[in-house]
DNA sequence: CTGAAAGCGCTTACAG
DNA sequence: CTGAAAGCGCTTACAG
């Protein structure tokens, strides 16, 4: 059972002969050796642990769909786990992903994790982290282009003769939050239109604030023609609240959201949007682990998943 | 460390000096037990996989948001795993949970796996197998109250006079496909209405079959005036056909679905659908799963998730 | 009540 | 090229 090691491996010398009985061996037995016992001397358990904010938020099934069929193929496993992006349970479920001694860690963080993410990332514990940015030698990055997402549905919206243009700002990451309002008032700059205090508003990024924030908004300034939302989400109440307005979208309000979350295209009007490549976001997170581990200590550019609009019947 | 492994898990008898002195130790140099080390002797690793067809499915992010705080709570982490519903996949994923000495397995099974998982579930290896019969030691059974669900559809579409109803049907898992088919069937000749095969279409359950079943039906019976779907995609499937038809809902065919996934309040006509609380199925399997590792041998009793019917707009 | 020893199933140098 | 030994970090009897 010591050669075996290395033939089970295909590494080292081992006669053809010794080889051949081993494989033999090992079929007919259906042995599979076991993870735990290597991982105790090898420091790989072929694990990596995947932590969102909340699973059930529409955002994130393919993302992490994108990173499961990475793993797959590389041969990892992925723990998942939420965090509803509060701090003390995310260090709770980053403790526990230590303790089984996962590969890496792939995390999509909360707002405050900074310093804990600092001394947590380390030799033997890479961390790749979605959608924030980290300098740090064991942490790489990798962003969603927000800010030219912004730029594309402001311009179009303007490009549509729309001025009076609000945004629905949620309260995501801070640099997507900062990226896509930057991208937002920069457009509106650069068309010469107004972009006060009094046509953004912002709240959490969920359904009810964008029906809420809608409200609030078409009040403060019922001359708006076009609202852009942070995300689907706010996009969807906007919708609401126009129904219950008796605004017509597009007609009367034009809205384009951002994410393109799944039944987007299915609601009516259907949602324009800035699509944003989930899946292809969660694979992107996963190959960077998979380079990290395999040569641990290298220093990685930031990586970025690239937005598109997509125009449907909303705007 | 040796009296530390009785203290850290606090049993056995320790001095109380003893017992400090060590607590304090470990709490000063930040000590936590390696669950891989621990795992090798004890043969539980505080680790389950749960395996869905496809998390990006609308209806699995909510169950495995169920599984995962309950396994939280408990203090299990878990590694999600796609199957695709196709026994190679599903086969190759189970091997490799059991590489890693999961304490269970929590699975949302495909048509074949039966005699796989006959084998592969035993002593230190529960299964809690969702929404498939399966008789077996060591396999427990969640299900969803699928007849009961149908019925209520059926009935409610009767209830509102209509005569002529079809039904989309779906490939989920068999037991799943028959109850459904079987609640609608009963319920169509409780009422002496016509259920002959030309009132029923299948295929698999995504949208694009839901659109094109819709047509099939509509041209082979256009006397129909309610459809019951065997799931929400297959319904938002339908509501696309009958836009291209220009059949109005419900005011020229009744729509109800099944599974009340994200969403389906957001479209328009909102869908009248069976509610299946899929929070709930996953905390329940991932309960069950607790009580199996808590009492192994033990029977339990097939456990049950309710529905509901929720009237919305489309039918 | 508390140490020292053996062993869980592997891999990794190290002798032969 | 191939064995025997040590060790990864724990827990579990077993002596003291």
């Amino acid at each position: 059972m010591k050669t075996a090691s290395r033939v089970a491996n295909h590494q080292g010398e081992v006669a053809d002969e010794t080889r051949d009985r081993v494989l033999t061996a090992i079929r007919e037995l259906g042995y599979r050796p076991s993870k735990l016992a290597r991982g105790l001397v090898t420091h790989r358990t072929d694990t990596v642990g995947l932590v969102v904010g909340d699973i059930s938020n529409p955002f994130f099934p393919e993302v992490a769909r994108g990173v499961l069929d990475s793993a797959e193929g590389a041969g990892y496993n992925v723990f998942v786990c939420n965090s509803d992006g509060v701090l003390p349970r995310e260090i709770r479920t980053l403790h526990s992903l230590a303790d089984h001694a996962v590969d890496g860690i792939i995390i999509f963080p909360s707002f405050e994790i900074g310093d804990f993410l600092q001394s947590f990332a380390g030799p033997g514990r890479p961390v790749v982290c979605a959608n924030r940015p980290f300098e740090s030698a064991w942490v790489s990055q990798v962003m969603i282009r927000s800010r030219e997402g912004a730029q594309l549905a402001t311009q179009y919206l303007v490009g549509k003769g729309h001025a009076a243009i609000g945004m629905l700002v949620g309260g995501g990451a801070p640099i997507t939050r900062h990226e896509r309002v930057q991208g937002y008032l920069r457009t509106m700059e650069a068309h010469g239109l107004p972009c006060c205090e009094d046509l953004i508003v912002a709240g959490p990024p969920v359904l009810e604030q964008g029906y809420a924030g809608t409200l609030e908004l078409l009040s403060r300034r019922p001359e708006i023609t076009a609202i852009f939302a942070y995300n689907d989400l706010l996009a969807l109440g906007a919708l609401r609240a126009c129904r219950r307005l008796g605004r017509r979208v597009p007609q009367d309000l034009a809205l384009v959201g951002f994410d393109d979350i799944p039944l987007a295209d299915q609601i009516s009007p259907a949602l324009t949007t800035v699509r944003v490549d989930k899946y292809a976001l969660g694979q992107l997170c996963m190959r960077r682990m998979c380079e990290m581990l395999s040569d641990p200590g290298a220093a990685f550019p930031v990586a970025e998943v690239g937005v598109e609009l997509v125009v449907r019947e909303s705007a």
